[in-house]
DNA sequence: CGAGCGGCATGACATCTGTCACGCGCCACT
DNA sequence: AGTGGCGCGTGACAGATGTCATGCCGCTCG
């Protein structure tokens, strides 16, 4: 089989996005049938296009990267699934494979290995990091409860308890409390580092 | 004259790089001639070269796009220079400007920009978003002192008073007093939030 | 069914943070 | 020579933050 590989690419920053169109553009085998700029498309964009491969950034508008993959994942199993992200976080990879990535390449990677990558997936392969695999087996699974992160998200723009716990709806000592037992898990001294820190790892 | 333009190319993810020069590949009249990953890396290349445009993206490890700029306006006048970046930030384009910056570009505007912009500076011509310089113009210059800021950078990544003193050599008070001016400055309510503002006017 | 965990809350306490008033020295500008 | 901005410091105070003990409810798992 020689026909050519069908791309979607989906990522928010239009001159990345159209550079990487024309980098994949050079390869024979390769054709980008579709490009959308936000998460929230890329569902829409891979009914209408018969796609064989989707290349996806984790941080769009929308949605992200990462859950339009599980969306894709489920609608239209035959699609292969190539993570592309600036960022290298652990817990990025983690949930990129949990939500049935094929692919996890990071941005600084040599160029050849994203064409590459959308070549070996199609045979059933699947590409990543091996030191990314290895510090995302090492640091283990996110420690952090569902209430944990979702107040640490709310307290990440620098809000004050007072303000979390209007937003969150909950008492002023139960956001404490959170953010508390937060703190001792990623084993930091305050709410910035523990924000830092859980972003960095990628369970924010 | 229709002798090719000769481009550097400075970003540091090689995905983005080599996608880049795959776009201005397609251009007839354009020839990637170097490219670099680190902004200290920008005026060897350009010396070794033969430049007539330098393409630089501002977050980079070595130095910034913004100090290569300033290196490179400095020491070989005649190389045009376009400032490539994530992040339209109203102060990025102000220090661009300072550091003898022609044109200034986000990565989110179309890919056929960058081309044209290429162009147009090669005739003289500056090349910026309007909306851009209109926020830049509007917000004024940055209010901050250059030890409030020293303070502010040092304070980003959670650090308490306690360490902050110690690595600033600084007493807790003046620690305090420095970021409180910074709070009253940037009309915020605590140091996470005048981090955030700082950073997203390009003050940081 | 009992144990344990997560969600939610309270109250008390120690510490950290932000503000304010004030002082000193240095430098630049008028 | 005086004024004002900046760098640097102190001390005092109020309010925000982090910790701890403790309790209740509902769910799940052995």
């Amino acid at each position: 089989m020689s026909r050519t590989i069908k791309v979607l690419l989906a990522e928010d920053q239009s001159m990345v996005r159209e550079a990487l169109a024309a980098l994949l553009g050079l390869e024979e085998d390769i054709e980008v049938v579709a490009q959308v700029a936000r998460g929230d498309e890329v569902l829409g964009a891979a009914r209408e296009h018969a796609v064989d491969v989707a290349l996806l950034d984790i941080e769009m508008p929308g949605a992200t990267g990462i859950e339009a993959a599980a969306r894709l994942h489920a609608d239209l199993p035959h699609i292969k699934l190539v993570i592309l992200t600036t960022f290298g976080r652990p817990g990025y990879l983690r949930s990129a494979m949990e939500s049935g990535a094929d692919a996890f390449l990071v941005k600084d990677a040599p160029a050849a290995q994203l064409a590459e990558a959308i070549r070996k997936v199609l045979t059933g392969e699947r590409v990543i990091d091996p030191t990314l695999a290895a510090a995302a087996l090492a640091e283990g699974a996110n420690p952090l409860t569902e209430r944990e992160r979702e107040v640490l998200r709310a307290a990440a723009d620098g809000s004050t308890n007072a303000e979390l716990s209007k937003t969150l709806h909950l008492s002023q000592g139960t956001v404490r409390n959170y953010l508390s037992t937060a703190i001792q898990k990623l084993a930091v001294r305050n709410r910035a580092e523990a924000v830092r820190a859980a972003r960095e790892k990628g369970w924010l």
